[in-house]
DNA sequence: GTCCATGTTCTTTA
DNA sequence: CTAAAGAACATGGA
């Protein structure tokens, strides 16, 4: 459910909670929180939040003590704003009580499936383990690097939170798409200008996805229980067999790593359009 | 019952 | 040994 535009907006409408002191903590299941031995409520309580802020698909807190833990929505994940009286949904993990102020909701995060957790940090640890560039900051150049280091379909690179953190499922083909690249170009024979295109398409998709508020398909809402639009804009992603909007020709579908592919077989063709030679051997010996 | 799902990590294979 | 492909995780909906 959740991806970079979706992770940015759940940030976006929990800016509300900033300097808000946590009166209560109710920790339903420990087996979401990250190390299994932290104690998350004796972490929380009395304590204020001091930021809110977004890394790659991760919503990071910090509280006032500096210290800092981090929720992943996994792929069912919600975090939402509620009125305390709210029915008690099924697979609700925590549930967060604030000072009383003129919104009197509290936070509770609810995750079916348990993809999604809670991670605590030690100190002194930066958030960032081996996560790799953000997207929206990210330069040409930067990516050509970490393309011509690894040798695999450009969709599964993309995938790869430790190559570019931040994108899933539904973005990469959506920026595939924009850029014109076939998901299964090999990331070591992308040329520059196809790199420059797809730098530009992720940011392009990246922007507008947030601007729609992300991607609502299944059950994706933010903080505040608003659905996305997005979805209505895609250009492939979950739209094999219809037409593509650029050239009427049928989107297609495929398995690359596991993962659904869409992609318009006519805008993402096989091989680069300018191809020459052929003359390459394969075993010198 | 079967297949599929916006994600990540561990295991197996090449 | 390293890199990439595959399986696993847990639940619900079509």
């Amino acid at each position: 459910m959740p991806e970079l535009p979706e992770v940015q907006t759940v940030v976006t409408t929990l800016q509300c909670l900033t300097g808000r002191r946590i009166e209560s903590v109710r920790l339903f299941r420990t087996d979401i929180v990250v190390p299994s031995n932290a104690n998350l409520p004796e972490i929380l309580q009395g304590r204020s939040i001091q930021s809110i802020h977004r890394r790659a698909k991760r919503i990071v807190f910090t509280l006032d003590n500096a210290k800092v833990f981090f929720i992943h929505l996994g792929m069912t994940g919600r975090l939402t704003l509620e009125q305390p009286d709210h029915p008690l949904l099924p697979h609700t993990h925590l549930i967060l009580n604030f000072d009383s102020q003129n919104p009197n909701h509290e936070l509770r995060f609810r995750d079916p499936r348990r993809f999604g957790g809670i991670h605590i940090l030690p100190p002194d640890v930066s958030s960032d383990d081996n996560l790799g560039p953000e997207p929206l900051t990210l330069r040409p150049a930067q990516l050509a690097d970490r393309l011509a280091k690894t040798h695999r379909p450009i969709k599964s690179a993309l995938l790869d939170q430790r190559l570019i953190a931040g994108l899933g499922n539904i973005y990469v083909d959506e920026s595939l798409h924009r850029a014109g690249i076939h998901p299964r170009a090999f990331t070591d024979r992308l040329n520059v200008a196809q790199i420059d295109r797809l730098t530009q398409s992720i940011k392009q998709v990246l922007k507008r996805a947030i601007a729609s508020r992300g991607s609502s398909l299944r059950d994706y809402v933010d903080a505040n229980g608003n659905a996305g639009a997005f979805q209505k804009l895609h250009k492939v992603y979950d739209r094999e067999g219809e037409p593509c909007a650029t050239c009427k020709t049928p989107i297609e579908r495929i398995v690359l790593t596991g993962r659904s592919t869409h992609f318009c077989p006519k805008c993402q063709p096989r091989k680069p359009p300018a191809r020459k030679a052929l003359a390459k051997q394969r075993v010198p010996r």
